[in-house]
DNA sequence: TTGCTCCTCACGTCACGTGAGGTGGC
DNA sequence: TTGCTCCTCACGTCACGTGAGGTGGC
């Protein structure tokens, strides 16, 4: 018995922890796996054997794809609170793993479809109109939540004594996804005199020439809402026309009662 | 109307493909999505209206989680071919996301657990004996298939004449995963003379001693197996020995009849 | 002396994001 | 002239892999 080594070289420690040395070297410079010891001559770096656990965990954490990151902000807590931190990050690659197998539905439906569905696109003239809105910088995450704020607006309008003259819309300033926030503006045009109240706003939305095309209900899922997006942008490029302001959603169907394959939006874009 | 603009600037085509300059830029370099005009004055990408179609088909893939070098490959596939090659593509990843999905589950068993199963460490001395042998460099993936050339290998002892003298074992000279091939070993041990046939090899185990914990059926799953590996390894280091030759499986059960819960393999390190 | 392990740079990978510094058209 | 868009480097991100060039112990 060559007597009891207590520590390991970073070759023995990683083959017993299935890491690298360049990983284990990484994990050291970014403090999350310091080994124990380094010998002050050559700069050889000494693990403990109770180390092993540590570096085990974290191998099991990188093997679920949690990032180094994520893994420092865990690895310290006690086991029941590690476990509950995971859960929650898990809960979240499941719901990404959802939206990506929900895109590959949606794409089979692109590549055997083959034509995509055909979008009626109509033109029109709005006048001039006051609106009272709400604006708001929003990730897609929030952007259900967001809608849910209408109902405030509307209240707001109807208790100042005006009236509502036309359907609610959102007009989207900038693209909404996962980085991006907008902004977004819900906007309800009426006549009479609404006051200003805290976010809610009161301006002039002016008189435009817009391009839209109307989808049911169930178009207006994402990302199939993108197929209507597509066409009238398609539509305004054949016929040599520029956009001149930001597109919108025009919801004139009652949300609660319209069936999914009833006209529900229109898919909006002004034009010059 | 300014007139038909036949082509768009890359900011106009990246917002209508709902891509930035810098991955059109990156696309062009990599010849997936080339602009159909470069000004030659001023270097300007200029995009043709009708390759909005790739764009927002690269767009969709990329979306799925697909690199950029599988989507060159598939892109100009007819729609038919496409699907499939997502589609292929697509189980690799559900499979990945499956294995992930059970590592969080055997997480939980560790975590929960707290303290870890318990492994009982024995030791042994073996002594040297005549091995026929197959070894092969293999993934993670083709290890199952590997041992299905266990009967093949039985079949030429036997019909040597040679007498089978104990359990078959699989030797791992290096780690087997979804990146590192081995290679592992089958052997089977016996008295007589078999002649090499083949990749079938004879050649003397040298007699060792070894450490070994004997586990059942249902520990042999990966990543439960891990833990017996770390087990042995852990009483090595405490007990201040060194493993001196490749970690082996000994398969002493009838595969086909043992119960999950029955005792089923060894998993063991010869040390010194 | 040869082999093996360890060390520290430094560059490559992947798909971009983010300036820096400069040009061109309205 | 100011603002906007475009251009080409070049560096940063993330978690390493892969040499390059050198050292140290058996």
């Amino acid at each position: 018995m060559a007597g009891t080594n207590a520590y390991l070289t970073i070759g023995e420690f990683g083959r017993q922890a299935r890491l690298s040395g360049k990983a284990l070297r990484l994990y050291d410079s970014l403090g999350l796996l310091v080994p124990a010891r380094v010998d002050p001559g050559n700069g050889y770096r000494l693990y403990a054997l109770d180390q092993l656990a540590r570096a085990r965990r974290i191998v099991l954490l990188r093997g679920l794809g949690m990032s180094l990151a994520t893994i420092a902000e865990l690895i310290d807590l006690p086991d029941a609170d590690l476990y509950d931190g995971v859960r929650a990050w898990w809960r979240h690659e499941e719901h990404q793993h959802e939206s990506r197998r929900s895109l590959l539905a949606y794409l089979q439906n692109v590549l055997t479809e083959g034509t995509t569905t055909m979008y009626e696109i109509q033109t029109r003239d709005v006048p001039e109109q006051k609106v009272l809105t709400l604006q708001r910088r929003v990730l897609v995450d929030a952007l259900g939540g967001f809608f849910d704020e209408m109902p405030g607006l509307l209240k707001h309008l109807e208790s100042s004594g005006a009236e509502l003259t036309g359907p609610a819309m959102a007009i989207y300033h900038g693209p909404v996804n996962e980085e991006a926030d907008g902004p977004v503006e819900l906007c309800l045009p009426f006549i009479g005199t609404v006051e200003p109240l805290g976010e809610y706003a009161i301006r002039i939305e002016p008189a435009h020439r817009e391009a839209y095309t109307r989808i049911t209900k169930a178009q207006v899922a994402f990302p199939k809402i993108l197929e209507a997006y597509d066409a009238v942008q398609h539509w305004l490029n054949e016929n040599g026309h520029q956009m001149n302001a930001s597109p919108r959603e025009i919801y004139f169907a009652d949300w609660a009662t319209v069936g999914d394959d009833e006209p529900a939006a229109d898919i909006t874009y002004p034009f010059s």
